[in-house]
DNA sequence: TGTACATCAGTGAACGCGCGTTCACTGATGTAC
DNA sequence: TGTACATCAGTGAACGCGCGTTCACTGATGTAC
């Protein structure tokens, strides 16, 4: 019932945006008003049900996303090694367990970038509760704060794996200025692997253009600008797959 | 009097967000609600005439850093020349026009950030309003395209100027895919010089970063992340320039 | 097998409130002769 | 200088609506003895 009083919200999100109306929730479910009350003690309680099961629903598409990818990989790796007959048998282990672990990083920032993407758009009016406006009046409770984390630490993972497979362009160059080395630093302790921290920088400025884009494209900042969105937004997928500094593990 | 009612109406954007009150707003004025009707024919209208004040506002403030930088730059160009007194007469004056007429591409780009996250800064209930999650029920019309345009003309025009004084590293590696180089031909036009695509595509990358930060920094997503909010946007906005291809004049 | 009781999902009326928009109106100010 | 008229900003009441939340309640279902 809990669930149905939810799908139902997300519903009335789509057309009435953040000021979700109890009482339209209720009479979309044929029931009296007062009785959501049963299930949720007031509307900010179900504001904030509604905005942890978004973030957990990008999250789980983002790390759905890395997955597949992953598990093509997985496939890929074990081709390559049973048509290779050639390699000594322990050297094609270790070969299809790193590529297994950690497939392509590049093919799995893109996977991620189009499962987020395509999360998106299936899901507008949740991804404007989470990344739109503040719902005026409400302010998020501690327990937003876990799921809200959950699709990025899909990207720590990829620059992890990168890093740790030898994939990571990881140069220095631009040193940070001092008042943000500490900050990085801290979300650098995010990532389970030692990258340095003017790659997490640009990992960070990647996230915050996914986003951007996101909202630029779902907001209709691209109206009259870029039409061919798909197309766009993979082309610029690519591009910051190199700015981060991922590269291709085939070749 | 029109401008007492969108003034109060801004106001309120701040506590109600979008679903903005015409008797909230009446109140305030201490007028009786059906006076507005005087000046807005609904409240639709009302908020169309906030969504073009906040383009032409936000766009003011662009070309309002960007002046200032560049008259920054006439000044240092003058003491430059005035200082090296060897100079040919001719060669001075053609410095100081290229320095005047179009300043340090970098600092005009930083100027520029800078501005609009400061105004965005001040204006947050604004910001959201045009950059955030879409009023439901509400269809811009037209009039809003024009102004909306305005801040990215600014960029448009560093850009022309880094191009044509050769401040522009634009190198076409990563060739566009076919699908969307006709489509970038056509935001190219909008830059008054001969801009490359795959540059063009850079700096609208750099310009939906720019949002997604400030997307970020505004509606709460950089909460327990980043702190020292102002260095790190002025970071990030240093490796954007550099991501464009924008080069430093001085040196 | 039958009775008594507790649980619990949902009802219905009411509270006090706010909203956008309409309409006929008042009363002050300005204009024309 | 004085009168008649038009303009126009703002009033006040009303329409019909929606909202979140409360509270005492009904009536079905399950449980215990």
């Amino acid at each position: 019932m809990t669930e149905e009083i939810k799908a139902s919200a997300r519903r009335h999100l789509a057309a009435d945006g953040a000021n979700l109306s109890l009482r339209a929730v209720s009479r979309d479910l044929g029931m009296v008003s007062s009785a959501i009350y049963r299930y949720f003690a007031s509307r900010d309680e179900l504001l904030t049900a509604l905005i942890i099961d978004a973030y957990n629903s990008i999250g789980e598409a983002a790390e759905a996303a890395d997955a597949t990818e992953a598990a093509d990989a997985t496939v890929a790796a074990d081709a390559t090694v049973a048509a290779d007959a050639t390699v000594d048998a322990t050297v094609a282990v270790a070969v299809a367990v790193a590529v297994a672990d950690r497939g392509d990083p590049v093919r799995r920032w893109l996977a991620v970038a189009h499962g987020v993407r395509t999360w998106a758009l299936a899901h507008t009016p949740e991804y404007a509760l989470i990344y739109g406006s503040p719902v005026p009046g409400y302010a998020a409770p501690a327990d937003t704060i876990g799921p809200a984390s959950r699709a990025s630490l899909v990207m720590c993972r990829i620059l992890a794996d990168a890093q740790t497979g030898g994939l990571l362009r990881d140069d220095s160059q631009a040193p940070l200025p001092a008042a943000l080395r500490s900050e990085l630093k801290r979300v650098a302790e995010l990532v389970p692997a030692s990258v340095s921290e003017p790659t997490i920088a640009r990992a960070l400025i990647a996230w915050t253009q996914l986003f951007g884009t996101l909202s630029f494209e779902l907001f209709g900042q691209f109206n009259n600008i870029i039409d061919t969105r798909e197309a766009w937004f993979d082309h610029q997928a690519r591009i910051m797959a190199a700015f981060i500094g991922l590269r291709s593990a085939h070749l």
